[in-house]
DNA sequence: ACCTTCCGATACATCGATGTATCGGATACA
DNA sequence: TGTATCCGATACATCGATGTATCGGAAGGT
């Protein structure tokens, strides 16, 4: 009996092209924007018919958005990753040293993103799924505040963990985008840093 | 003789269809996404026909840039008028106050700013426009505080006034895009009036 | 009021994208 | 290896959007 449930029989070649189909919309999109891309388009960049594509999608939304869960799970993996990383005890420039390079690392990510925004702005239910997404995000972020919290220093005016971390998320959705404008990516870690740490540490010292 | 330079003979018809048509252009784009949209819908809106459409503008791309130059100059105007209603002290949480009012006002014009920014994140040409533009209200808020600088607190570990505005523009973007998926346009309002307070001020008194 | 110039509506030709139906070859399982 | 099933390619029909060429009527100047 198959591991699946009831099971279409199973697959392995479709989940190979299904794959194939994300990378090459991935690609796309990066390049010219969700708005601007067919389907033929991206049929032909991962390499294959139309066929292809509406056997495993029924139109570029549904694909847009099963191409979103993916990379986006990735990322909040990669996160996630990078907060647990040191102990207990919290370091807070380290941590937005690692944090910022992940989230900044990739502006092919960043463009897709935002069509998506776009997207999920004039569509409810797509927006309740970035919600979604964003929520768990500041939910890693406000944990790790919470588990330093008592170390070092109390955050600001920004009323509790929870309003810090949405302000963390707020200055990374402002980073980007400038980013998404200048493509200066150094410059916009440098700079992201530089916001979380003037809202995250006290605004008394001025040394680094 | 015209007052216009060589002058395609005048004109008077012209400029309101194409008003309308812009009028028209920014209510679809609002409600339907520029990606999604045809220029025919735009002039079904505007109640032409694609004629006039093609009498004022080349392609759709035409319009939107100069939908969103218009738009833009108007809320600069705002901007500047509301940073410079208050004497030569500057009261932060007033001003705060009044910008927040006039920049989260009208979730439609953040809808088209949005599809205008990912617009540019692919045409540098478009990008430069849209820099410059952010450098000017920058540049506004820049002076204004400038302008107040010696008054009451130093703004924080930002490093100079040129930074304390980019981060005023940072937090302002990052707002922005919580807005656009919840809708929640006085929770924002009210959000954003804390990031700047909390990026503004000196971290250390709690209190209004 | 004339009439020249301009503007926008209509009609047409074209192109690209979409979706579907069908077919041949690949794949998994016996 | 045989075979039933599935997957993706091909071909076709259709639709909508685009751009252009032409024409009738409005505007503005004198």
């Amino acid at each position: 009996m198959p591991t699946e449930q009831t099971a279409p029989r199973v697959t392995r070649r479709r989940v190979r092209t299904r794959a194939n189909l994300l990378d090459a919309a991935f690609a796309v999109f990066a390049a010219k924007g969700f708005g601007r891309v067919s389907i033929e388009e991206v049929c032909e960049a991962a390499g294959y018919s139309r066929g292809a594509f509406y056997s495993n999608f029924d139109s570029l939304d549904e694909l847009f958005f099963a191409l979103y869960r993916q990379r986006a799970d990735l990322i909040a993996d990669q996160v996630s990753g990078a907060l647990a990383l040191d102990g207990p005890d919290l370091d807070v420039p380290a941590a937005v040293d690692r944090v910022t390079e992940v989230l900044l690392l990739d502006l092919d990510w960043l463009l897709v993103k935002t069509d998506f925004l776009v997207h999920a702005a004039r569509d409810p239910q797509v927006a309740e799924t970035l919600l979604e997404h964003r929520a768990r995000l500041r939910q890693a972020v406000a944990d790790r505040l919470a588990r330093a919290h008592g170390l070092a220093q109390l955050p600001a005016v920004l009323g509790d963990i929870d309003g810090a971390a949405h302000a963390v998320v707020a200055a990374y959705d402002g980073v980007t985008t400038q980013l998404l404008l200048d493509k200066d990516v150094d410059g916009a870690r440098g700079w992201l840093k530089q916001l979380l740490t003037a809202l995250l540490t006290d605004g008394s010292n001025t040394s680094r």
